[in-house]
DNA sequence: TCATTTAGTGAGCACTGATCACAAAAGGAA
DNA sequence: TTCCTTTTGTGATCAGTGCTCACTAAATGA
């Protein structure tokens, strides 16, 4: 039942989007009167909540079990960023639900999504961390406030890198979720929607080259 | 009328976000029967897609205004940046319904999204067009299928610039998107939150000195 | 065997977007 | 002014939604 309301929740999630995701279709879907879903889930939010975290999940794999962890951190950042998009373009409604706007009002909670939601996070930066950074003489050092905050959070997930490098790793994050969000959800016009692939080899180049990795 | 529509409109994205937007309850707010809304607005993808393009020009107004054309690349760089980061942190409702993840199974018109959409966007890449990007050895080169696409392009928003640089300055408004995103949309956790403002004047900084501005 | 917990039912409530016949305004031409 | 036409607003209505609740059937376990 479990697994059939996620089945049917996820199908509908590729085929209406998350907007107009429906607990009654998922019920007739089921041959189940709608009010049998509420049994096992408390109510729409909770099952998007639940959506959410199997998305975060199912990412992961797909994206991170290629990833050799002996390979050069170079290979390993390419594995993740190209499973990632393949992932993304595969299951666009699902990486919307991830990486894209959150409804207002409902904040996925954070104790469960929060595992799954951050591993491809942390496996990312602690590729990035095994190379070097050069801050140009123009750019400022982090903040005091900021430098132990970064500490803190790289200690959390065992990585030792100087925090210089993990501000400008965060925005190499965040910047690869713009580049795929922007292919995923065709922000570039749809001239530059078939160079998708070639625009994020571009991107691990230039990044691996930025981070002197190999 | 219509710009109560729209004003009410913009005050309910803010409350309760484009998914629970409700037009019976902007019929209320305006004293007038929920049909009568009809006369103005087609149906409610039809009002999201006029928010969608008040919603753009309201961040081109807000985010160009004080963009000062003569004055160095980098500095109307660094004004557009957090031009847009103000507007968004301000209007968290209104820069998802922009560019956060887009409705399926509706697709905000084009022809009426594409103008004040890609202003800021022309803008931006406007300007990283002044500075030179080195392509380091190990990044190859565009292929003459993108190529071609970006030169069209270019020469469509009357910019003359180098591919191999348009393929890094689209990589750059990409990220930049993404990075304004995960403020917006909390994504780096609470920790790094309230460091929204010193992640872009880095990001700046960075983006300055990859694309030799000043 | 039998009490108790669990899972499913179907009627019902309050809400939504949207349609439609109708009526009240608002304009414009004679 | 008068009269016709177009525009704007009304209220009833429809199908659909999330969700609740009293009720029943099934499973569980002492």
């Amino acid at each position: 039942m479990r697994e059939g309301i996620l089945r049917l929740g996820n199908e509908q999630l590729a085929e209406v989007g998350a907007p107009a995701l429906s607990v009654r279709e998922i019920a007739r879907g089921l041959g189940v009167a709608s009010s049998a879903i509420y049994r096992h889930v408390a109510n729409r939010d909770e099952l998007l909540t639940l959506l959410i975290v199997d998305a975060y999940g199912d990412l992961a794999k797909s994206a991170l079990d290629e990833v050799d962890q002996g390979a050069p951190a170079g290979q390993q950042l390419a594995a993740i960023a190209t499973g990632m998009r393949r992932w993304a373009t595969a299951n666009p409604a699902r990486w919307a639900l991830a990486y894209g706007s959150p409804v207002p009002g409902y904040s996925a909670p954070a104790d469960q999504t929060n595992g799954p939601g951050t591993l491809v996070m942390t496996t990312f930066l602690r590729a990035l961390s095994l190379g070097k950074f050069v801050r140009p003489a123009s750019v400022p050092k982090a903040s005091p406030s900021l430098r132990s905050e970064l500490l803190a959070g790289a200690a959390e997930i065992g990585i030792d890198a100087d925090p210089e490098l993990g501000v400008t790793a965060l925005g190499a994050w965040t910047g690869l979720i713009g580049l795929i969000s922007a292919e995923v959800f065709q922000q570039l016009g749809a001239e530059l929607a078939s160079h998708g692939e070639e625009l994020l080899e571009r991107w691990i180049a230039e990044t691996v080259a930025r981070f002197d990795l190999s």
